[in-house]
DNA sequence: TATGAATGAGCGTTCATTCAT
DNA sequence: CATGAATGAACGCTCATTCAT
């Protein structure tokens, strides 16, 4: 019943340096505008017009406005997901529960901070239709193997981790939307670290 | 440097009975094409057309756009509402804080089952600027009084409230757009519970 | 080619002094409309509204818009004729040409200082198809048949008459609608008086 | 209280002569539609038909409807405003008062016959708030300094000049709206003349 | 390849007027 | 009669996208 999601390849990739400059020019102005203005007034007219580019350049290289934004997508998921893949692969390496759980809430919080603002327009602004979710199941196995040590009456860790991510995912955007300094704080990566602790490492349930 | 917000007061209320009917009609077929095809192709024209009334006549009772989907929002609260308030006043009334956390996650749960496809329509679908978000800093309160004996170590209560809060409801609400089912589900509030339990009756950090 | 011209008479006569009132509300409201926001935003919901009275009954008693502006020009030509028909009485007993246009001029004055604003909304606001036009030739034949005694070297002195009115109302008309006050000031009759006065008097023009 | 005046400045200049023809095609549409049907039915989609445009196109060029008048009144003064202007400068050169005034009187009544329709439409439909007012101040002044020697009795001759064009423009327009074959007789110059004539060597005033 | 010009489809909204109670 | 409710027809304007140099 929804609207089929558009095809969003790029139409074709930039080769010369000019045209290279020509796209970041593209996706820097969609950027500004969806941050600044939101969504609804993200047009390919004023994309274009801000880039300083024409339309019709612009409709050389992005088939649709919608893959203007995965394009943009695309480019912050890529700066955005090395912080955690690079926690994922030292983990194995941690001693204890909460040792890891820092090394990981610090790395998903760092990469809120890299581009704050761009990040709450994507999550925020952009209607589902046109949101790139990231697969995460490959992750969540990798932190199921890592954590499976430490994790106690804990009934199907898969569950629980899924869960987990979607909890600290959720406080740390929270922060970054309404106050993007409280991620500064060393004491805002332990809280959600506690969260995560008490939840791993949860106490057996008393019998009724 | 965002829109101003629109004003989204009734245009007048309806005060026979014909005219109540429009109006519901109108929030109703709202409601459907939010849910079924997003914000994007939610237009006057077709929610009128959808609600069989004329145009003009949507423009009677609702002086724009946003004025519908605040009283879908408006409507959808207040249906939903009770069920916290209702548990926040039988809160003290529990012995443990692991029953009073079952009374409150069941009521959350329970808010999202009303209607769960209206609540993740408004959630995710709604920018932003037209999203009424709910205050609040008085639920935050009342929780912090009926929880404060059983919180251990947490340095500030009521930010830990206002981050159980958020991953509470991030949790559910992720439950309720992916897999509305679970939300029937005994284990699903166990396991919501045992991440905000393991967080508020946390264990004291190990010295260094 | 131009579209026709509406009826615009009366719907029907209010009978009973409620109604009366009514018409009387509703006029007022057209013209303060018309006067403080012009034609454009003279709509018919808008005039009822500010009557106070509901828009079918509007509809009672005009059968259109253009009757509403029809009724407030009749109005207003009712209220302002008279100044110059008593001043066409009393024009044969004047003893000299500028006296017979002291009395006259005066008497245009006088009718544009009665309500100068609706008046300058007529002439300037309304568009063409809904303006009442005066029909002048009876007044025309009036002052030809005063004023032919004093007419010196005037080729046609209709023709003159028709001018001169044309003139002079422009005059006042200009004054009322920049700077009413200026009506008031007794050199400003004078310099109309002397405008039409060295017309109609006009010296023989110098053979070639 | 009045609705405050919009931007008409033309949004972006025609550089190719394709779409300079798109342009004239839309002012000259303008100029039809309103000349034969008033201001009340120049719509934009009329204005965009008639042209043989596209209403986008349209609105590439001109912001608002109010935009496109603006341009069609600054045509038409460009294309008038020089009747006046020359006649200004020839005006020192005249011998006699009457000769500079048949000067002027027919570089006016020149600009009326220049597109008589045009014109009345301009000064007759077009509600205040969008007509283009010249500012005659300049012309004033120089008609002082030129008119000067051959004022006689009159006590402000910058008010007297003021009014004299108002009493011509008036009669000439008057005449052009109603029969403007009337334009094309010389008599109709000479009434006009004489009228300022009049007015501007006046007779003493006789002592009361 | 890059640019200016063009456009179909549609959106939010208003208004004069009529219907039904 | 008076009122609340309803409505068809349009209007001003925008946007994603394509055409033509």
């Amino acid at each position: 019943m929804r609207a089929a999601r558009k095809a969003t390849e790029p139409r074709k990739l930039p080769r010369q340096q000019r045209s290279q400059l020509t796209v970041d020019a593209i996706t820097q102005a969609a950027a500004y505008i969806l941050v600044n203005f939101g969504w609804e007034r993200l047009t390919t007219n004023a994309v274009a017009e801000r880039a300083g580019v024409n339309i019709s350049s612009l409709y050389q290289y992005f088939p649709n406005k919608e893959a203007i934004v995965a394009e943009l997508q695309r480019r912050h998921i890529l700066q955005t997901q090395s912080k955690l893949a690079q926690a994922l692969v030292q983990l194995p390496a941690q001693r204890t529960l909460r040792e890891a759980l820092v090394l990981l809430v610090q790395a998903m919080v760092d990469e809120h901070r890299i581009a704050p603002a761009v990040h709450r327009a994507i999550v925020d602004e952009l209607p589902r239709s046109v949101r790139c979710e990231i697969d995460n199941e490959d992750r969540v196995e990798q932190l199921r193997k890592a954590l499976e040590p430490y994790a106690r009456h804990v009934p199907d860790l898969r569950v629980a981790i899924r869960i987990g991510l979607v909890a600290a995912h959720a406080v740390i955007h929270e922060a970054t939307s309404h106050d993007p300094a409280v991620l500064e704080r060393p004491q805002f990566v332990d809280e959600v670290v506690a969260l995560l602790y008490g939840y791993l490492r949860r106490p057996r349930l008393a019998a009724p």
